[in-house]
DNA sequence: TACAATTTGATAACAAAATAACAAAATGGA
DNA sequence: TCCATTTTGTTATTTTGTTATCAAATTGTA
């Protein structure tokens, strides 16, 4: 386990995708699992999982491997998926709605303890068992509940003023649904959860991926 | 405007930014832009502006910049916005709803055109102005439509299945919503939409920030 | 016990991206 | 017209990330 953690982007998608590997793995197959398995299975260079592995793990034997049930459970606990934290939700349109009826979100780390919106028809009626609040006590409850994450889902008009509105809250971390840049002091971290940009890039890949075999 | 186009989602990301940047700015305040305002609006080096610019679009005038309508053309362009691409929706469940109903789909270069589902009360109805169609008949449509990009939003127990589906119906482009890894041939490109990734990178920076900046 | 096979982890070579430094072009004003 | 200023675009340099190579460790087996 490293003392200096990179921070790219790349490693925690890898780190990921190991980790729905080895959970979709066959129990009981063998207790044991190599950076050259996981390689082969992923189509990865088996030295870049080794030194991931490495980042996130204690490392394992020689000849062996590593114990499988254990390497899970660290990689688990380095991406944070081990320990829930609280984060409330702004917005409870569509996307609000749909991550409030994740139920995975849990298992990666985050529980929704309260949702916000500011349409007098949504506030009051609930989503699973999270109730939907007015916007107007937001950051009053945030300190309540000394929730340090929240999550915008509001139209993109809204996204800053919502945002600073978290802020003022005592939010230091916001994962952002709106299309928009948030701006936000540098004591505050902001995660923009892109799909344009996603969709960008896929689209780009699958023009170079014709130009490269044609169509099929 | 480059011939050789790196892919890195870094870049893609910027681009998006700055083009969102250009978006909201008040019309008419200057017909000009610069990198060097960009960069000190958006907390960017402003090299690294000029770069990405570079490869995004013509290039401006030394002394005057660019000219703002135009940089904003060719950052659509670019990025692919410009020019929608169909695509076919599989899971008519939350999330897709979510995209069904995510009017700025069209504005990224996506337009869904058909969507599918294995629930028999959800065949048959739509959302917005797309029908949602039996599964069965998934292949065979993406083939009649020549779509050639599929959007995966099903549990992620049914995904690989789903996807080989849509492989086997033409599709070149997975964008995949289910938190698994799916296998597909190398003539099909897959972008998965990793909330549990971003989710990681995110309370990791909240983790450095909170212990750089301590509690507020 | 000695040897072959496999895997780890460390070091080194390589590639790509970010940053820095600088020269050339355009503009405005003395 | 000439000079200072701003901005671009090009060329280095540095940093970061990826891939290759190799020695050491562990296990199974002859």
């Amino acid at each position: 386990m490293s003392s200096k953690i990179p921070m790219s982007i790349m490693l925690y998608k890898r780190l990921n995708s190991y980790l729905h590997y080895m959970k979709q793995l066959p129990l009981g197959d063998s207790d044991n699992i190599s950076s050259t398995v996981i390689a082969a299975a992923l189509g990865v260079n088996n030295v870049q999982v080794r030194k991931d592995l490495a980042i996130a793990s204690d490392g394992g034997k020689p000849r062996v491997g590593h114990m499988t049930k254990d390497l899970i459970a660290d990689l688990e606990h380095f991406l944070g998926y081990d320990n829930c934290s609280n984060a409330v939700l702004v917005g409870a349109g569509n996307m609000g709605n749909t991550l409030l009826s994740y139920d995975n979100l849990e298992q990666y780390g985050i529980k929704i303890v309260a949702a916000f919106d500011c349409e007098p028809d949504l506030i009051g009626t609930a989503v699973g068992n999270v109730k939907i609040l007015d916007v107007e006590r937001m950051a009053d409850i945030c300190r309540r509940l000394d929730v340090n994450i929240g999550i915008v889902a509001v139209p993109p008009l809204h996204a800053q003023e919502v945002c600073e509105e978290l802020i003022s809250g005592g939010i230091r971390a916001v994962w952002n649904f709106a299309p928009v840049n948030l701006s936000v002091p540098e004591t505050v971290t902001v995660k923009n959860e892109d799909m344009a940009t996603s969709l960008a890039i896929l689209r780009k890949q699958l023009a170079e991926n014709i130009e490269h075999f044609g169509f099929v």
